[in-house]
DNA sequence: GCCGTTTTCGGCCCGACTGTTTTCAGTCG
């Protein structure tokens, strides 16, 4: 957590820093480093007391002073310094795509806009169309933007909200002594929540002293108070959509749930076996005569074998191919495929034919050393704006396999972005769809595209489909992920690993595939490795 | 501000796209 809390503030004075016009080099310096503390897989804590912060490459002398800093009062003197210069508040208005230090600076001296509310109000006033730079287009991007991200602001990922779950889960358990349960939508594993649910048992609200009402970082909190004999139906209660609370309603004989004390019992009196709680949408699961099958058939974590799309030091991840090979095994994998960045992504240092051949050969090497795992051939190759590849036919048929996604020119019109896409899988040498919406969850919104057309376009032309695993992406979407199975396409769980940590990543995709009802062999990561390359093959690699 | 060095200074990643222009600056990945 108090990664967390230096990562952020190492990136606010990052850009205090460029507003007030400090040197680029000295802004990426302090950006440099919050990208090698997000990668960072030795453990924060540990380098911190062990006095070792300076091993981390980027951090130096003056970056380790303000990381201490950081952890001794939770800011920087340089941040302090800069804010008595340039209003904090600016910071808000990066999350406003087509807005930059530039224009952000721009708009502070000319305008003396200091806020987003500032912001919105001079776009209203239609004030921006006099400034150098700035016409009716930018201006109504602006207003969107701003009306998307007071959506966003609501919404709270995944893993934040479950980390901030979990850390006042601890807290109530040590003042009731008794038994916390985290339920809500964070239970069910949604992709964003709006507030954090925690059920409790055995106190009354009364008997707490003090009740948060949101959590550390700003997270509504709701608490929901129980009994041991009723602990079975309010979990499912407070657990459930309101489309599975209602389900169940229907198949009790007075429509209300049976009181019991724990949630396989409760289930069990309505006749039905136990649901994991990811199934609870009130979609899936509320057919009685498919329940048993969807249940049986549910990928599981002990399913997954390894996965597909990662990054190597060859381009942006951080990690040899020989580290990478040795933490799969660890994790009990069979195989990792890597997919790194082909040459147009040159921001992430894509590969270009003489790399790739090269990092195939030391593929080779690790490979020989093991029996029991194998290092994937894979390229994560750019689809190109008119839709052909960054990579030619000839090199892409020396791979194991090729994962094509888009990386460039979102703003494309749905029928043009639709045609790109499709292009891209008819390929013959495609074998998967990577992030096929391009979403940045509470961040950028997904691109236009016909996602019926290309889900039946991956069918014919025998394309996987990837469940980016980011808690940030997590695209596909698990309601599109259950629409491809439904259609005869598989799919394929991949952390889009840029450092070892990123493999972590794989259970929040396992847990959207879950959402999604997959089967097991649908998803391409549970697959025998010999299967998985065969059919590979099949396609001409 | 960091880093590497035939070491204490000089270099540090860039190309495409967009909305605004009329030749380009700013943003983005």
């Amino acid at each position: 957590m108090r990664r967390q809390l230096v990562i952020g503030v190492l990136k606010d004075t990052a850009r205090m820093l460029e507003l007030a016009g400090e040197s680029f080099y000295r802004v990426r310096a302090y950006n440099n480093a919050v990208m090698a503390l997000l990668k960072l897989d030795a453990d924060f804590e540990e380098l911190v007391q062990q006095d070792r912060l300076r091993e981390i490459p980027g951090v130096g002398a003056g970056i380790e002073q303000s990381i201490r800093e950081i952890l001794d009062t939770g800011t920087t003197t340089v941040y302090v310094e800069l804010a008595q210069e340039i209003p904090p508040t600016l910071l808000d208005l990066y999350n406003i795509p087509g807005l930059g230090t530039k224009r952000i600076r721009y708009l502070y001296d000319t305008l003396q806009i200091t806020n987003l509310g500032e912001l919105e109000y001079a776009c209203q006033e239609n004030r921006l169309l006099t400034l150098k730079g700035f016409g009716p287009k930018s201006q109504a991007d602006i207003l969107a933007g701003i009306k998307t991200l007071r959506r966003y602001q609501q919404s709270y990922l995944y893993p934040d909200a479950l980390g901030a779950a979990l850390q006042l889960k601890t807290l109530l358990e040590e003042i009731t002594g008794g038994k916390v349960l985290v339920s809500g939508e964070l239970r069910r594993g949604l992709e964003v929540v709006g507030k954090i649910e925690l059920l409790v048992a055995g106190i009354s609200q009364g008997d707490l002293p003090d009740v948060p009402e949101q959590s550390a970082a700003g997270i509504p909190v709701e608490l929901h108070f129980t009994s041991k004999e009723r602990w079975g139906t309010d979990a499912i209660l407070t657990t459930g959509s309101a489309a599975h609370i209602d389900f169940l309603g229907s198949l009790a004989p007075d429509g209300e749930l049976p009181i019991a004390a724990s949630e396989e019992e409760c289930y069990a009196q309505l006749g039905l076996e136990f649901i994991p709680p990811e199934l609870r949408e009130g979609i899936l699961e509320t057919s009685r005569t498919e329940l048993p099958q969807l249940l049986a058939g549910l990928v599981t974590d002990k399913d997954l074998k390894g996965v597909f799309h990662n990054h190597s030091n060859y381009s942006d991840g951080t990690n040899t191919l020989a580290e990478i090979a040795e933490h799969g095994r660890s994790l009990g994998w069979s195989f990792i495929g890597i997919g790194d960045h082909s040459q147009s992504a040159i921001y992430a240092g894509g590969l270009n034919a003489d790399d790739l051949r090269r990092q195939m050969a030391e593929i080779d090497e690790v490979n020989a050393k093991y029996s029991d795992f194998k290092l994937l051939k894979g390229l994560e190759v750019d689809i190109l704006s008119d839709g052909s590849l960054d990579c030619s036919d000839d090199l892409l048929s020396e791979l194991d396999y090729v994962i094509a996604s888009v990386h460039s020119a979102f703003k494309m019109s749905e029928r043009e972005m639709t045609q790109r896409v499709l292009k891209a899988v008819s390929n013959p040498h495609v074998n998967m769809l990577g992030h096929p919406t391009g979403r940045l969850l509470l961040a950028r919104e997904p691109y236009a595209i016909d996602l019926d057309a290309v889900i039946d376009a991956c069918r014919e032309h025998d394309v996987a489909i990837e469940i980016n695993a980011n808690p940030h992406r997590l695209d596909l979407d698990w309601r599109w992920a259950h629409r491809a199975y439904e259609r005869g396409v598989l799919l394929a769980i991949n952390p889009d690993a840029h450092s070892l940590a990123g493999y972590n990543d794989t259970r929040y995709g396992l847990n959207m595939a879950r959402k999604a009802g997959l089967p097991r062999e649908v998803v391409l990561n549970t697959w025998d490795i010999t299967a998985l390359l065969e059919k590979f093959r099949q396609k001409g690699k």
